[in-house]
DNA sequence: AAGTTTGTTAAGAAAAAATTTAACGTTGTG
DNA sequence: CACAACGTTAAATTTTTTCTTAACAAACTT
């Protein structure tokens, strides 16, 4: 229990730390969000929580920087605010539990697909089908329309099974298919 | 068939893709690219194959940028080169086949993060198993590092289970849970 | 073999995004 | 009630990314 050995501890500790934390900040751009934002995340994930002076003095960033990356991620639910009565300091948590964050980010943006392309594929299909059985029009155009409603037709049936991939994301049913292995005791 | 009617059904048309155009290239950003690349991308899953002139005139924007940008969606699977002999004028297809696509960029982002993950959590761990191991270091300080060992134990876990999520999405097996849905005939 | 077409690379310009400093509102504190 | 602390917004700067013009290399044509 020498003071020698703490030191060089708490150095090796730290330097474990910074390889897990680049790691996690550089393959976050898949979560869409700036290696900045990545790099807060990853060092919230080794702390039980932290304020926003404590993130800023950890990374070097400027205080408006740390607050729009830390909604940023609030948004993406990879942070949560603990709420605190009596003081006005806030403090952040981060979301440590990976299938937690997997479905919070997959599912929100699968979900964002489904619809937006859906409620184009909606409006569009009625206007091609219209001329598809439109006889006055040339059956040349008539069949290139044919052919889009069927592209939109085969879309459908992705945006229908991504839907699904949705909803058992977020029941967990999908974990009787791919059950999350046993922690090794 | 009188060529007022054919001229409205033509723009009509465009209008139905314009609408589905619009919607991909909007989503696509959580495929990683730009709204440009987006955007031809979805142009081009309207058609069957298209150069490089072709999309330059439809989307007026330069050569090198389609040149990028292809290249771009190329790398991620969702344009093909198709190959023709005897001429240098290359076509591309777009893959119309969103299982497909779902399946090629998920799968290899899904993979990248595991990869650089586990590689970080391998070198980082045995530093802190160490530490943790270590008898002649304080107490708080060996507390510390086994907490982050049981941190990097759990998301273990979820690499894990990744692996496993693209493996079945790879060899098609998760079709054996979430069937594609039937094509309504 | 010279000329033309096609695609890529290089360099510069334009556009977009992120970051910082400064100012502001809000809320707890003395 | 005035002051201080905290977080957000606004405006401006810097940095990064994307796009375009221009030059280039490769390969088909005649």
């Amino acid at each position: 229990m020498n003071k020698h050995k703490d030191e060089s501890a708490i150095e090796k500790i730290e330097e474990a730390k910074e390889m897990v934390i680049e790691a996690i900040a550089e393959t976050m751009d898949l979560y869409g969000v700036t290696p900045a934002a990545g790099r807060i995340y990853a060092t919230m994930y080794f702390e039980d929580h932290m304020n926003l002076d404590e993130m800023r003095e950890e990374l070097g960033m400027s205080k408006p920087s740390m607050s729009t990356n830390v909604r940023k991620l609030q948004q993406i639910d990879f942070v949560k605010k603990r709420f605190q009565r009596g003081t006005r300091k806030h403090t952040y948590t981060a979301e440590k539990d990976f299938f937690q964050t997997f479905m919070a980010y997959f599912c929100s943006m699968w979900e964002r697909e489904v619809k937006m392309n859906m409620d184009a594929v909606k409006k569009a299909e009625p206007i091609l089908i219209e001329i598809v059985n439109d006889e006055t029009v040339s059956n040349d155009i008539r069949e290139e329309a044919k052919k889009h409603v069927a592209l939109l037709e085969k879309s459908k049936l992705y945006y229908h099974w991504l839907e699904e991939l949705v909803e058992s994301v977020r029941t967990g049913e999908i974990y009787n298919f791919l059950p999350k292995p046993e922690e090794t005791k």
